[in-house]
DNA sequence: GTGTAGACTTAGTAGGTTTATG
DNA sequence: CATAAACCTACTAAGTCTACAC
């Protein structure tokens, strides 16, 4: 509702002044005829040609390039529904080599300027009003620029594996701590190690309300002395990055459980948890006890490491690919549930999973009538005839092809089933390093091309490049 | 320290396109 | 060939982190 205020709002002042005077309330506005109008021209449009569809559709994006909609932030976000204001060349910064050829704005407008900045990465630049932030156009994620700054991140990840151990004795040597500030730091960094969470900086009051690990509220977390028969257990649930919710029961050492007690005391449920640490507090802590460590880091390095630990788990030898891949995918899911990577339930999940078990026991039935098939033309060809043998062979493949494609329905069916609510997509474009995969690929002789679509593998060249067991994690 | 702008990475969704299946 | 599902891409919001001013 307030959403639709702001819209309102907005919308009022970009009408002319006939339109001001006739348009006063939104709820008497009937747009009914206009979605008809849309409605009709798109059934209209179904049966056009390709051709004709093309056209449509670059009209239509000329279209869209003229104006601007509302913004939909996600979660409850305070400028829902806010105008935003269309771009013009005289809004955009172009930032490209002196030497080059310098883009042409379009026939009767300027840019607003023209730089040759070598020391950033973008090449197009302007301000979006409605939250007064700078938006970039910048290089495709397989450009060498980018394939470089990824292949440096897993390095850093990497390097991280190395000190890992002692990181984490000093932490837990600093849940003892005689300062306050040292105490939140070290529980806050616990989180971060053992959970992933987001670092968490802080927001601004006209932003959706969400956090991260230095940013945790009391109310964020519940703690249980006992529950379900476990000791020390804290139940976190907050909103996160994009709205998405995290809900964990996890149990902690003792310490970690009276340290948490102690920041919580005399405090409301609004207040900081960590009040006495932040994320630059935290990032430059973390930077002293490694050149380039920083909170995200950590959760580079737990994905990727997860993912290893997971595939030398559940990949055996001797399975088929289709296998395998099932196996890949679980592993791949287990990074995803620990990043809090979600999704919305596709819609006609349920429907598309009864039609899958009905093609399942349509099979098995297949399989019965096979089996009594083959079981006949043994009788028939014990003392029967070459043509009688030949018919048993064939009978026998049909049905190990039956039997082969049963087990594809069933580990299709597992593998969606599992990933109803969970996105595997993020984890495998950022957090995983591709070099663990395409080792994987090879030591069991999967194609790549069953783990890594077209787009990943541009993306993902310079690791394919290199890969070999050498790049296990 | 604190606040803010700027640069860059990470995130989920809509909806069109391709592929599989019968 | 039709239909359904899977796949893929574009889009852009929403994070992280650094640098710099005060």
């Amino acid at each position: 509702m307030y959403s639709i205020k702001i819209f309102f709002g907005d919308w009022r002042k970009s009408m002319t002044d006939k339109e001001r005077d006739l348009i006063t309330d939104l709820s008497k506005c009937d747009f009914k005829p206009m979605n008809r109008y849309f409605m009709d021209l798109a059934e209209k449009n179904r049966n056009k040609t390709k051709e004709e569809k093309q056209k449509l559709k670059e009209a239509n994006e000329a279209i869209i390039n003229r104006t601007s909609g509302p913004l939909s932030g996600r979660g409850e976000h305070p400028k829902m529904g806010k105008l935003k204001k269309r771009i013009e060349a005289e809004d955009v910064i172009i930032n490209c080599s002196k030497d080059s050829k310098i883009p042409q704005p379009p026939p009767g407008h300027k840019w607003k300027e023209v730089r040759h900045v070598n020391t950033v990465t973008w090449l197009a630049s302007w301000t979006e009003n409605v939250q007064n932030q700078v938006k970039y156009v910048m290089l495709n994620p397989s450009s060498k620029l980018k394939g470089e700054k990824d292949w440096q991140k897993y390095e850093t990840a990497r390097k991280l594996a190395k000190s890992i151990d002692k990181i984490r004795r000093e932490y837990q040597q600093d849940w003892k701590s005689k300062e306050m500030k040292i105490r939140q730091r070290a529980v806050a960094l616990y989180f971060i190690d053992k959970l992933a969470l987001r670092a968490g900086n802080e927001k601004d009051e006209d932003q959706a309300d969400t956090v991260g690990c230095c940013s945790l509220r009391v109310e964020h977390i519940e703690l249980h002395e006992e529950k379900d028969d476990k000791n020390f257990v804290v139940v976190f649930d907050f909103l996160g990055k994009d709205s998405i919710r995290y809900y964990n029961e996890v149990p902690v050492e003792k310490r970690v459980f009276k340290n948490l007690q102690l920041f919580m005391e005399n405090k409301k449920g609004s207040d900081d948890l960590f009040d006495r640490l932040n994320t630059q507090i935290m990032n430059k802590h973390l930077n002293e006890l490694m050149e380039g460590l920083t909170a995200k880091v950590f959760r580079t390095y737990n994905a990727s490491w997860t993912l290893q630990q997971q595939l030398d788990l559940l990949t055996n030898e001797d399975d088929t690919v289709a296998e395998k891949i099932l196996s890949y995918n679980r592993a791949n899911r287990a990074v995803a549930i620990l990043c809090n990577h979600q999704r919305s339930v596709p819609k006609g999940h349920e429907k598309s999973m009864e039609k899958l078990k009905e093609k399942i026991e349509a099979k098995k039935d297949l399989i019965k009538d096979g089996e009594r098939q083959v079981k006949d033309a043994q009788r028939d060809a014990k003392h029967g005839s070459v043509k009688e043998k030949m018919i048993l062979d064939k009978k026998k493949k049909m049905l190990q092809r039956l039997k082969e494609q049963l087990t594809k329905l069933e580990i299709q069916e597992t593998d969606r089933d599992e990933n109803k609510t969970i996105a595997l997509g993020t984890s495998k474009l950022n957090y995983l390093d591709p070099r663990i995969s395409v080792a994987w690929c090879k030591k069991y002789d999967v194609p790549i091309e069953k783990i890594y679509n077209k787009t990943q593998r541009d993306k993902f060249r310079w690791a394919i490049d290199m890969a070999g067991p050498e790049y296990r994690f």
